[in-house]
DNA sequence: GAAAATTTTTAGTTGTGGCTAAAAATGATT
DNA sequence: AATCATTTTTAGCCACAACTAAAAATTTTC
């Protein structure tokens, strides 16, 4: 797990590679998190000694493919957050910056998840930043999560499959699933991430294992009532 | 302002002296910080610098007046909190306390007081504990509550009986309990209501069974020793 | 009241993440 | 191509907060 800040240093080279630039230069760096040069040196080794960066000597750095969800993560807690506090406590959107910086650095899914379904999983922010959805991606981008990481009590709608094999779709019709089908997920168990079901038509509320939910690609139902969590 | 680190040794003292001790030894503050009694003597000589404790060398520390506001702020928003993510996420009461302790340390007095007016100024947290105020201080608790409504670790009075007849008033006898007599509520049990309460005098908990907290009327104990109660 | 056991503090080390100052590599100028 | 300017890295230091091991103070036991 990264320090916070690591986390910093990861969120900036995400924002100056998302302003157009490919290779990010240690003094730019060191600007946008406030630090010296020298500093920034010194933590750009840690981060490429994790995986998250890849780093050539005086030619400036990247995110890695594993780097650029751990920056996703970040960004997509602080836009929450920033959606929550504007939302529903009232600031104003320039007043919630510094306090969602704060909040960003909570790293945990349930939380963020809860807290996204909360908000109504909204697409923007309060500046009309984008929010990344659970996956990492934005949601203009691509909406769609996989079951395994879908929060509950919310009407879904099977949208895709992770794995094509024969034998997978075979499963998938035994169980009685097919593009389309409508579902909400009850329960998650958090002993082997096995998952309750409960499937639009018929009220029978079915197991599913961690092998199944993580090969089905899931998206909002929107002809479902949204209900937050009570 | 105080590091997270600090933070969580004020918290902690707060918590053992509302426990009854007066002065809280170094060993037991490692204990409940989980760090080693030589880090704790450390972290208190840091602490006394500053202010917000009192430490005599191999007789314990209290917390000072300031200390004090520190930490009931930290307790503030730590309750506040764990009311946010049950009433509102969809919690359960028993999942919330590890990112409660992650969203206290965030210390914006705006944050604080807005999130108290979203929830509605709650005076207790999911788990029956009080919430203090924005002065640092309990909320006052309506006058005569039943022992059984009553939240825990506040100090308390009996000040009357629902059930007046003489072989509930002899079972008080023998349980040690009568008009005056000052306790506090240690643990609640969930699957019977039955509570383990501290008596002022003498260190011992005991068992109180469902009847008995049913027909017991309690009001706050306005000399309560550690934390001042409005 | 002295010895033993316990508690607490001090001394010295480690890891993280800052800093300044100096050295090294790269890029620009002539 | 050599010098100059800029960028980047290295070297050495500080603060924080943890740790272990050893010393000191207190409390308990005999």
């Amino acid at each position: 797990m990264p320090t916070v800040s690591a986390e910093n240093y990861l969120k900036a080279i995400l924002h100056i590679q998302e302003e157009g630039q490919e290779k990010v230069s240690t003094t730019d760096l060191a600007a946008r998190v406030a630090a010296t040069p020298a500093s920034t040196s010194a933590m750009l080794k840690k981060l490429g000694a994790r995986g998250w960066v890849q780093h050539e000597r005086y030619r400036g750095v990247q995110l890695t493919e594993s780097g650029q969800r751990i920056a996703m993560g970040i960004v997509r807690r602080h836009r929450l957050w920033e959606t929550f506090l504007v939302d529903h406590l009232g600031f104003d959107w320039d007043q919630v910056h510094d306090i969602a910086e704060e909040l960003e650095h909570i790293d945990s899914v349930e939380l963020t998840n809860r807290l996204d379904a909360f908000l109504g999983f909204p697409k923007l922010d309060p500046h009309g930043d984008a929010i990344p959805g659970p996956n990492g991606l934005f949601r203009s981008v691509a909406a769609r999560t996989l079951l395994s990481e879908a929060p509950r009590n919310l009407g879904l709608v099977v949208v895709g499959v992770v794995d094509g094999r024969d034998a997978f779709l075979r499963h998938l019709g035994v169980l009685g699933i097919a593009l389309g089908t409508r579902l909400t997920v009850v329960r998650r168990h958090a002993f082997d991430g096995s998952l309750e079901v409960r499937f639009a038509h018929g009220e029978d509320v079915q197991m599913l294992s961690p092998s199944v939910c993580e090969r089905l690609w899931v998206d909002q139902d929107s002809d479902s009532p949204t209900i937050p969590f009570p």
